[in-house]
DNA sequence: ATAGCTGCAAATGCTTTGCAAGGCC
DNA sequence: GGCCTTGCAAAGCATTTGCAGCTAT
């Protein structure tokens, strides 16, 4: 498929996510734009890199899943994702940077995105001499009751 | 620290693993006694399974990294030991099973207990329709400032 | 033209597992 | 003795890496 075919049945979605790659300073590739329109297309996601891969090969495009993790490593490093460890065996990406927090459903391995504003840790301690924080993670996990 | 300075701390380290062990329906054998005393005679700590395994070797005990994996759960079910997740390439096991939350020192793979009286997380929005959330995980990640 | 990407396959690192030999009750 | 444990080595998984060939600019 041409650029110039994709330009005509969808002219924003395809201009976004160049722009969004050419401010990333990554060039845009088929593999790079197809997987960035997935990404962000759709609202906030979380995915694995394994989720994602099937998602391009039900989609009918064909990226390698080498390529799947160095993409979101590129885009993480970017600042168009972010990474949440919430499972030891996998890790997962969201397409949400702002500041928030996740409810993590163990029994499926599904993240949910808990907004920032209004969620508050209080009576923390100060952090430990000569470090500064980088980030907060909140984490509740859930399941079904049993 | 001399052996004799434990006992006076501690008069019975041995019995006390024992009984822990007992308690857990677990067999005291000589690997799980070692490795009981290793984690339990110290106040809270925080191992991997590898850290263990060295610490182990340099004790002049000898376990295999197997046992060692397979020990840490039967720990972990037993509710003698806890899980955490903040890193996706190794597991750490806590010997504080009170409610808690942790500083990680990323450049260094550092864990370090928030107790967790004192502590709240507010303005949390309510669990989602049919699911009980288990616990809360409050990670604050901090490294030297660049 | 050329620096940057991609895909494949091999390598890695942590963790788990199968099974024979050994230890605890 | 019988069942639970251990240790070893092999297997398993998710992820990373090396490198030859391809591609965007």
């Amino acid at each position: 498929m041409s650029h110039r075919e994709e330009e005509r049945h969808d002219p924003r979605p395809f201009t976004q996510a160049l722009e969004r790659l050419r401010q990333s300073g990554l060039r845009p590739t088929r593999q790079r734009m197809a997987l960035a329109r997935l990404l962000f297309e759709k609202g906030d996601r979380h995915v694995t890199a394994e989720a994602l891969h099937a998602e391009t090969l039900g989609a009918g495009i064909c990226v390698s899943l080498a390529t799947i993790y160095n993409t979101l490593h590129q885009f993480t490093e970017a600042g168009l994702l972010r990474q949440v460890v919430v499972d030891g065996a996998k890790t997962y990406f969201d397409t949400n940077t702002a500041e928030h927090h996740h409810f993590f459903v163990e029994d499926d391995g599904v993240l949910m995105d808990i907004p920032g504003d209004g969620i508050e840790v209080c009576g923390l301690p100060p952090v430990p001499e000569g470090l500064k924080a980088r980030r907060i993670d909140v984490i509740v996990r859930v399941g079904r009751p049993r």
